[in-house]
DNA sequence: AATTTAGGTCAGGACGATTGACATATTTTG
DNA sequence: CAAAATATGTCAATCGTCCTGACCTAAATT
């Protein structure tokens, strides 16, 4: 009844669907890959200049975010990057080592490690957003109508509906 | 000589930078930040699903890809992903045990191995993609003009040159 | 017949992430 | 004040996904 034969066991066929899938209401290929495509590739800049270092994405999210935001506490960065306090810390530790975070006693709860970056971190978490920056410069400047607000409220539309206020938070005032 | 002291060695000054990054000509925090976020999102509804079956990222592209293309090469396929033979050879093995996956001599040069969807792993691909682009879907919506072919510009911009004539193969007539 | 190509596989390793269990210092609470 | 909770760190074991290198078969090309 399926494939090139007759009468198979009719609960499950193996048999190779050939034909690509239907064009379908809500089915929005394109979009889905491109994001994927594009992901990729505004990844790719940093993950090659993070390689000199030794370093991978781990080391690059918890850089961008101490920079951004100095002073953060490790449970913050561990909130924003959704991983575990065992995950982080190997990162962290190589981090500090290289002289690119420094980690300070909370002044009021001691039990606190503010992080901060150092001048060497500072630079190069800068050098990195620059590339970033670039890549995304660069595919507004290719629209018709350069409307980056438009981009941003998409982007922001992507998160997940309960985190909103979390990344609009980060964000501070500055949207 | 250093610490909290004055005039440290001046090759390199560990002290922590506690000022936020200067809004700088040419760097994008907010849309830098929303591509992570949106992208991490993006991706956790499928990784979720997925685990339960016990499968990963890579498998989920796999699938994807092949149910887009059926009839793909495995050598297309590495290309796409940018990943190696040896990398592939598992997932690719467990999507076929699932009988998600099957495999099929080439018409022409039998030393090819053309992959195809079963039935059963072109409706998890769909089911898949329909998570992916309702929350596409939603993001558009939230626009005040819902200009789908902006967006669309701007993540086939954020490709890497070289590669956009790749990527607009893969999509064939239907972007 | 020799070489190249498409694909598969084995070995060994790296990285980034996980969970579980536990240790330490400090703050908060009863 | 003693007990509990909190912030952080660390050891051990494991997993998924990627890597390189080496080698194999089968089939196509030269």
């Amino acid at each position: 009844m399926s494939g090139t034969n007759t009468l198979e066991s009719n609960t499950v066929s193996n048999s190779p669907v050939v034909d690509p899938p239907q064009p379908e209401e809500g089915l929005d290929f394109p979009l889905v890959e491109l994001f994927f495509f594009a992901y990729r590739d505004f990844i790719a800049d940093a993950d090659d200049m993070l390689e000199e270092y030794g370093f991978g994405r781990a080391h690059h999210r918890v850089l961008h975010f101490v920079n951004r935001r100095p002073g953060m506490v490790v449970a913050e960065l561990l909130e924003i990057l959704r991983i575990t306090k065992q995950s982080l810390g190997p990162v962290l530790r190589q981090l500090i080592e290289s002289g690119l975070l420094v980690q300070v006693a909370g002044p009021e709860d001691r039990r606190q490690r503010l992080l901060y970056p150092t001048q060497k971190g500072r630079n190069l978490s800068i050098e990195l957003t620059h590339m970033q920056s670039r890549r995304i410069k660069r595919a507004i400047e290719s629209l018709k109508n350069k409307d980056r607000e438009s981009i941003k409220d998409f982007l922001f539309g992507m998160i997940e509906p309960e985190e909103q206020d979390l990344v609009e938070g980060l964000m501070d005032k500055e949207r």
